[in-house]
DNA sequence: GATCTGATGTGAGAGGTTCTTACATCGGAG
DNA sequence: CTCCGATGTAAGAACCTCTCACATCAGATC
């Protein structure tokens, strides 16, 4: 499409976003490297930092995407009336998210990125629980709604990296990480419910 | 004690262990670097290979320690009776483990220590798992005992991870995150506890 | 006691990295 | 049509990891 560009490249900064991603998915965060990323993007190698100050500015943009993506995911999500269901519901998409791209998790949570440098990701972050709160709204107490979103979303976010680290490769088999979450979700909104009443 | 050394060191094993940590607390895990190590201990920058095979594998040895730290801690638990509290009790451990030393914390999951290249840090994780299993074994059923621990893991974990990144930053404020674990701690329990009847 | 040897440390260096600085190019506003 | 700001390059300083040939020395062996 446009295969031949003269001096300018035209669309740089997407292109190492792109090259970005691609990267860290082959190789890691860690393996990530603004060298390679422009000599994928076909660029010198100081050229990146007329678009991104820093090679963790890089990161930071590719995780911007992720958490996008993660937001999406939770702003339409089926009409579950069950508040238990709902929990679950919320924690299995979560995991899956994490397990649909680990590269992409990783670079959001693990790659070392210092959110307090980067605005633009800790809005990201509080739209995300924002979304939690929304989907456990109409089942909760106003004043422990925040709380309990933010439980919800450390359960989750718990199964999700201690499976992607491998820390529970020998406990439980790949096959039931799932229902591991599901069961945890439920048993905590159960618990919840019940302290409600 | 062991100030002048003449050409060997002595003890350049655990010199090196301990210039990992201290770095690593000063710079976080990406910022810790062999050469610097090498040179607060007093030697070459190829001296460390001799004894770690990677940079890597240095990381590795001190998140071990790390291990078997956490593993200490939950090896002798206070002997409360009811089940909530224990559960309680062993997340909000989990979270003062992290929040003590972050360093430590992120070195042991957070610092892209590839798991299956080092069995010693595999078989301590699954210590971990097991000392949680022997904390709620005497309130659960033994069929679900396994899955049950590692979903109080994951709920700690994800505590603790998620503040330690600094994404509740914006929702909890630091003083309440303790019993923002502690509650979400029970209402899984009690959730788990409901069920069992 | 002298020697030999394996473990441990050194120096130099190959090849990689991030990021800066001075300069080159070019599209579009005036 | 000019010129200027945005975007690219080349070169290089200052790191980094890891390897290899060589130096040193403590302790086992003769």
């Amino acid at each position: 499409m446009e295969s031949k560009r003269g001096y300018h490249h035209g669309d740089l900064r997407n292109a190492l976003l792109a090259a970005t991603t691609e990267l860290v998915r082959e190789r890691g965060a860690r393996g990530f490297s603004v060298s390679e990323a422009a000599r994928r993007a076909g660029v010198s190698s100081s050229a990146p930092y007329r678009h991104f100050s820093d090679r963790e500015a890089m990161l930071a943009a590719a995780a911007l995407v992720g958490f996008h993506a993660l937001g999406e995911r939770f702003s339409s999500l089926p009409d579950e009336r069950a508040f238990e269901a709902r929990a679950a519901w919320i924690a299995v998409s979560y995991l899956r998210f994490a397990q649909e791209d680990p590269a992409r998790f990783e670079t959001m949570f693990a790659s070392g990125i210092d959110k307090s440098r980067h605005e633009d990701l800790m809005r990201q972050a509080v739209v995300v629980q924002a979304l939690l709160e929304a989907a456990l709204g109409p089942f909760l107490d106003p004043a422990e709604l925040v709380d309990r979103a933010a439980e919800l979303w450390s359960l989750a976010h718990g199964v999700a990296t201690l499976v992607l680290q491998g820390n529970l490769q020998h406990v439980v088999d790949a096959g039931r990480v799932e229902s591991l979450a599901e069961s945890a979700a439920r048993s905590w909104a159960a618990g919840v419910a019940s302290a409600q009443r």
